[in-house]
DNA sequence: TACCTTTGCTAACATCGTTAGGTAAATCTT
DNA sequence: AAGATTTACCTAACGATGTTAGCAAAGGTA
């Protein structure tokens, strides 16, 4: 009978109801003002029936951000395909990495906790985190040739990296003055171009 | 006589008495942790009365930013000191910066909203961010041969600005997986090299 | 002594995350 | 179909939060 497979699938649309809503309240009022009651209220369904479905607000806000992290995955996925030559696709995910931060600041935020009280840093990332991976390869298949140690190698990924979350960061809270957004992403492709050419 | 003074010493002393017990309970519990009442309690005194030398707990946060600022400021202002060669000075600075936001955490994290409620990003920035006035002095100095443009080196001072804050954000928030301090000083030491070089 | 300003407190409000405990409906068992 | 049981859902509360209204006492002024 299918009555067990309604009831798992209504479980299942709820909770992803719930998330759904949850992000929806976020792009509208932002992280500060998402509240357990105004979720349930969003629902139509009393404050409790949520914590049937998570265990508490945290764990909403990680499984938000997984799927902030499976969104960026995805779309670096499609960068490696389109393409083969590592140099070309290390622009490609910069470039990549940067537009998803600007599309959805709200996802963003959660995933490197800018601005919030952080939900997920220190435990989504060895699975999730695949940005670092992603670059990793594209920068180890420019340096293959090259005498270039293991050691030096990782480094070159975290500053990499660093480099455009620093910008992102700083523009995204407004510590920077520079206001013009086609300003702030010359100076992402400045310092990509200067890192690549490093390399 | 003295006892209008004497009560303008003490509301002072009080404010900073406030201030002070402050930030001993963000280094004794983190910041998520922080409560009026715990303050209150702190001082001995009750709730309200803290309204009476702050509009609200913003406002707290954003004076004890404020401390964090002027720090800083202090710190690279003495590196200014120290070097006249522009090279040295940018590297003294760097050095400044990231061993500023190691061993003070807590005020890193306020002043640029890293995992909390971001209290002052946009609004202490002009007058308090001092770092990057100081990195522009020192890059400036490097360039003044060149034949760069005044946008290039707006882009080299955010370029050399977003290494540091970047790395030392991925670091501090744990998304890096390299947890051994002394590599992660020697990514900042890479870059900073790089970027120099490359000026 | 009578008045007024300052100083501090108690007690409350609204909101928050979270949970205990009950009710009514849906389902299973016989 | 009737009774038993599980499920779905809600009301109401607890404790903590930031914030404020309103009062009492203390101290200076006339």
């Amino acid at each position: 009978m299918g009555i067990l497979e309604r009831k798992i699938r209504q479980k299942e649309n709820m909770r992803t109801n719930i998330l759904a809503v949850a992000m929806q309240l976020v792009k509208e009022e932002g992280w500060q003002s998402l509240s357990i009651r105004k979720i349930a209220d969003a629902i139509e369904y009393s404050v409790p029936v949520i914590y049937d479905h998570f265990e508490n607000k945290e764990a909403i806000l990680f499984e938000l951000s997984m799927d902030g992290f499976r969104l960026l995955d995805r779309l670096l996925e499609k960068d490696k395909r389109k393409y083969a030559d590592p140099e070309e696709r290390l622009r490609a995910h910069a470039e990549t990495y940067w537009n998803f931060a600007f599309k959805n600041p709200e996802y963003y935020q959660l995933m490197y906790g800018l601005g919030m009280p952080c939900s997920s840093p220190g435990k989504a990332k060895p699975e999730f985190n695949s940005f670092r991976e992603h670059i990793a390869e594209a920068i180890e298949g420019i340096v293959k040739d090259n005498k270039s140690s293991e050691d030096e190698t990782c480094f070159k990924i975290y500053a990499f990296w660093s480099v455009l979350h620093g910008l992102i960061s700083i523009v995204m809270m407004r510590c920077s003055d520079i206001d013009d957004s086609q300003m702030n992403k010359k100076v992402m492709d400045d310092s990509v171009n200067a890192f690549i050419k490093n390399l």
